[in-house]
DNA sequence: CTATAACAGTTGCTTTTGTAACTAACAATG
DNA sequence: CATTGTTAGTTACAAAAGCAACTGTTATAG
């Protein structure tokens, strides 16, 4: 890619991230929604509740860089689907505090269980020295670097 | 990321892809919406038919890996803005070859500019030795490796 | 030939997303 | 304490994406 004339699209990132983010989580999405009827936005819901215990939306917004509207909509869900519970916060009813439900723990570790494979086997096509390398620097162009628990 | 019960989002690849695919396309985004009114698709389009000359919707279906119905959009979407031409091909009636209009050429020209400009500015956050590493692993994971002109 | 299947592309309808305006609760200023 | 501003979350409406059924054309099989 010297020049803008010749410009490569296979080497243009933004690109290139969007058809590897669209590959990868293809088959990963199809096992939640086939399994529990989850939309992506529901699993992360989900996944932050069940990594980093009970949150208030807000926090699950600025963690996981979702739109409240986005975020409203997967807790209304996953309460349907009577995965989570909602509580008021006595300090301040603006906040309300999400937790999950056993149920909601045990699609978690399940989902957790079969993420943890599906990585693997993502990096099993990726050379072992490149790993740590590929990682980095998604965490550095998403913005993750130098902030997050 | 050592058992399915401590498992890390921010080592999660397709929840890494998505992330940084999303937070490095936005100003792009910007820009092209912003200087014509453009849709993700049709930027992609456009892109394709500047890069590889003329082309059938097909084929751009093919190429980009987008579904024929968000093509067709983008066509008819870019043929209004008086971006590309369509013509029937004799041979076979069921292809319209599509080429860019001079408006076209000159706005994927400005734009592939603009994408080349984009690209460095990203890249310059990325270890040296780390750039083609990334890019590799990101063709890998597309499943663009081994494919493609 | 004519029936059937395959292909390129479009259209219509449903689901999902994006945006902005809204409610309700609290904070800060005069 | 009123008034204004800010924050958490929801809702309503518009834009976009996904899916399936459709049209028109060519290829294939009987």
């Amino acid at each position: 890619m010297s020049n803008s004339d010749s410009f490569e699209i296979l080497e243009f990132l933004p690109y290139l991230l969007n058809q590897a983010s669209d590959a990868s989580s293809l088959d990963f999405q199809r096992y939640y929604k086939a399994k529990y009827g989850m939309l992506r936005t529901e699993w992360r819901v989900l996944f932050h509740l069940g990594r980093y215990g009970n949150l208030t939306a807000k926090s699950i917004c600025d963690l996981a860089r979702i739109h409240k509207t986005k975020v409203s909509r997967a807790v209304s869900a996953l309460e349907e689907k009577r995965f989570l519970d909602r509580s008021e916060l006595e300090e301040d009813r603006r906040h309300e505090v999400l937790s999950l439900t056993d149920a909601g723990r045990a699609a978690y570790r399940d989902l957790s269980a079969e993420a943890h494979r599906f990585q693997t086997n993502l990096m099993s096509d990726i050379e072992p020295e490149d790993r740590a390398v590929l990682l980095s620097c998604l965490r550095q162009i998403a913005g993750f670097e130098h902030s997050q628990a």
